[in-house]
DNA sequence: TTACTAATTTAGATACGACTAAATTATTTT
DNA sequence: AAAATAATTTAGTCGTATCTAAATTAGTAA
């Protein structure tokens, strides 16, 4: 029963679901996908029942949803397209990072396992999207993430940025103009307790940067 | 007002108006849409009253409808993005010629100027998609088609294929094994009046093709 | 443990885009 | 020119995906 159709919404639910799921593990109540959707309360458990009488999710009433084996399956094959045509705008036509997410929401609900498996050759085979999120190769399997911040580094430790949550420009401008990408190695320099900012030696010079955004960017220890 | 959001279907039924149209000059029956979108008569009223409250087509109760000025813009936008993806499909992705009609037909739908601009440029601004039809321009202007076939040559003329029209996978067999595509010269050598199939000359050998694939194959006399 | 609050679900409505069946208009044939 | 046929439109229905308002349940605080 994998080769269930779905609906644009229904993959767009079904990919919210397994997001916010950390993996498939965790319950997901309806107001966070409610929230995460625009989409009203109500409308969401009349999709949650759909999605529930398709097994892509279990759902008890009034307690939450949790995603299946199946569902997982097709969420991931959602994501490793989303994330592919995100390589394809950044590399081939020159999007900048803050500007792909949008449009890849789009394009990945065009259905087509020879446009996805020849996109993927066509990029060679790519491990992580410009964010630095994993893509889910052809049959689901994908990589996971760190989870560590550099807020995380103990002072003195140094990590490599590897992934940099976070869609929109503002940020992307501040990244910018500190030069972190992808790859860039970090030191932890000091903890500023009072407001939980942090100093950090990057690209031959300290800078310091808030505690929102040293959460969002994610880092490899070394 | 040429920034109205259309839906999928809007866009589908206004390109297959205007294909039916002529370049915008015939007047088209509700039938004739109805049969190439497989979508029912009644349904295709319901839909030309839409475009018409939108001053995309004009409509006569009883007597058809007119592709307006606007409408031809907008038609000549969504035929851009469906043959600039078929050159990307073609070209890039290594698919078949006779696999791009279908896949093109949904990446069309995908609305973001920057993608189609960029993907423009990265395709280094082709004239022709890979049947031979002509691109329009970001404008909307387009270079009018050949309309002779084959058939229309006189006997010991030459002509060079420009456009091949049809999708489907045994047509594109044949040509395939005539080494037929977009700039192979073929001579007019005899017209079969019997069944008013034709024997060209292509390729170094002779051949006789039949009246329905010669009407397919467009040339450029030269 | 009861009452309050917040989350969730139910009920009923709406827009879209399709359908069928029936009515109307246009066209063709006799 | 009338009758038959074909094309088109109208009327009424349905599924999908959304909404609002009201009812129900769960969780928390008194």
């Amino acid at each position: 029963m994998t080769n269930l159709i779905l609906s644009k919404s229904e993959e767009n639910y079904l990919k919210s679901i397994y997001n916010l799921s950390d993996s498939g593990s965790k319950i997901v109540t309806t107001n966070s996908i409610s929230k995460i959707l625009n989409i009203e309360p109500a409308s969401v458990t009349d999709m949650i029942k759909k999605l529930s009488k398709k097994n892509l999710i279990y759902h008890q009433k009034y307690k939450g949803s949790k995603i299946s084996k199946n569902g997982i399956k097709i969420a991931l094959q959602i994501i490793r397209k989303h994330r592919l045509w995100e390589v394809f705008l950044y590399e081939k036509l020159n999007f900048k990072w803050d500007e792909i997410h949008e449009v890849a929401e789009e394009l990945e609900h065009v259905s087509s396992d020879q446009l996805i498996d020849n996109l993927d050759k066509y990029l060679k085979y790519p491990k992580i999207d410009p964010h630095g999120d994993p893509i889910p190769n052809k049959l689901g399997e994908i990589d996971f993430v760190d989870k560590i911040s550099i807020s995380d580094l103990n002072i003195g430790q140094k990590g490599i940025v590897s992934r940099i949550i976070n869609e929109d420009e503002e940020f992307f401008n501040l990244l910018n103009k500190l030069k972190i990408e992808i790859g860039t190695e970090v030191k932890l320099i000091d903890k500023i307790e009072y407001d939980s900012s942090i100093e950090i030696f990057i690209n031959n010079r300290s800078v310091i940067i808030s505690k929102v955004v040293a959460e969002n960017i994610k880092i490899t220890k070394v």
